[in-house]
DNA sequence: TTAAAAACAGTAATCATTCCTGTTTTCTGT
DNA sequence: ACAGAAAACAGGAATGATTACTGTTTTTAA
C-alpha cells in the first residue's frame, strides 16, 4: 500500500500546492521547490500529486497549454481560465444544478463536478 | 491563410465527428476513417480538428485517459464522463449562471463555458 | 536494531500531439 | 483548359507531459 508513510518531500509538495492560488502544474511545483530541496525529482512531484488526487486532497481544474492544473481547495467552486496569460482564477462556488438531481435519480453516481469558464481576463484585455 | 480551400478529407473528418455521439478523440476519428480513406494520415485529423476548434465548429469536452475528447454540438450543454468506461454523455443544457454576469461586469470576457460531471454511469454501476 | 515496506532519484520509456519536408490537390486568373 | 501560387496532405521525426523502471535511501513497527 502506498501513501501511508511519512515523507518530508510529500509534505513540502502538498504545502506548496495548498499555499498558492496559482492552480499550479506539476512542473511549477517542482520549480518552486527545487532550490529548497536540491535533490527533489520531478517524478516525485508527479507521483505525489497522483496520490493527492486519489486521496481527494487535490482536484484537477483544467488542462492549460497541455499542462494539468490542480487545486488543493477541493470545496465546490468554479474557475476561470484566461486563454491569454494562462492564469486560473477562483470563482464563487457554483450553485447546485438541477442536472445533479436528475443524474442521481437515473443511476449515475456523481463523484465530482467541474465548471470552467474560458476567455480573456481583465488584466489581459486592459493591457 | 488556412482553412479556405476545399478538402474532401476535411469534409469526411467533420462529418465523422458530427455524426457520432461518442465525443471522439482524434485517434477514434482516424480509426473510423482509415478503411474508407486508406491514405489518411493521423496528422491530418489533428490538423483539421485544430482548425475546427479555431472556427468554433467543435468544442473540447474533456481530457479522458489522456486523450482530448471533442464535440461538434457546440450549443450550450453539459457532459458526464464515466471514469469506469470512459464514455461521455450529453446532458441538458446547463442553466445560465449568475457567475457569468458577474464575470462580464468585472471586465472578463467569457468565450466559452465547460460543465463536466465525473463519476460512474448507470451501465457501469449495474454490471 | 533490523528487516520489510514505502519513498525516492535519476533516467528511460510511453504516448498524445505537433512539426517538418517533399508531394499532391485546390484555386484563381488568364 | 492551363499555369502558377496557395493550401492540404502523407509520412515520419520531434516535442513534451507524464509514467514506469531500477537500484538506493528513508520510514516504520516489532
Amino acid at each position: 500500500m502506498t501513501g501511508h508513510n511519512f515523507s518530508s518531500k510529500r509534505e513540502a509538495i502538498f504545502k506548496t500546492i495548498a499555499q498558492t492560488k496559482s492552480h499550479p502544474s506539476a512542473k511549477w511545483v517542482y520549480e518552486q521547490l527545487k532550490d529548497e530541496i536540491p535533490n527533489l525529482s520531478l517524478g516525485t512531484v508527479y507521483r505525489n500529486i497522483a496520490l493527492f488526487k486519489e486521496q481527494g486532497k487535490v482536484i484537477v481544474v483544467a488542462n492549460v497549454d497541455g499542462e494539468e492544473r490542480i487545486d488543493a481547495d477541493v470545496t465546490d467552486h468554479a474557475h476561470f481560465v484566461c486563454e491569454c496569460c494562462s492564469c486560473v482564477y477562483d470563482l464563487e462556488n457554483s450553485e447546485q444544478s438541477p442536472l445533479e438531481k436528475e443524474l442521481t435519480q437515473n443511476g449515475f453516481e456523481i463523484k465530482r463536478k467541474n465548471v470552467v469558464f474560458y476567455g480573456i481576463c481583465k488584466k489581459c484585455s486592459t493591457n
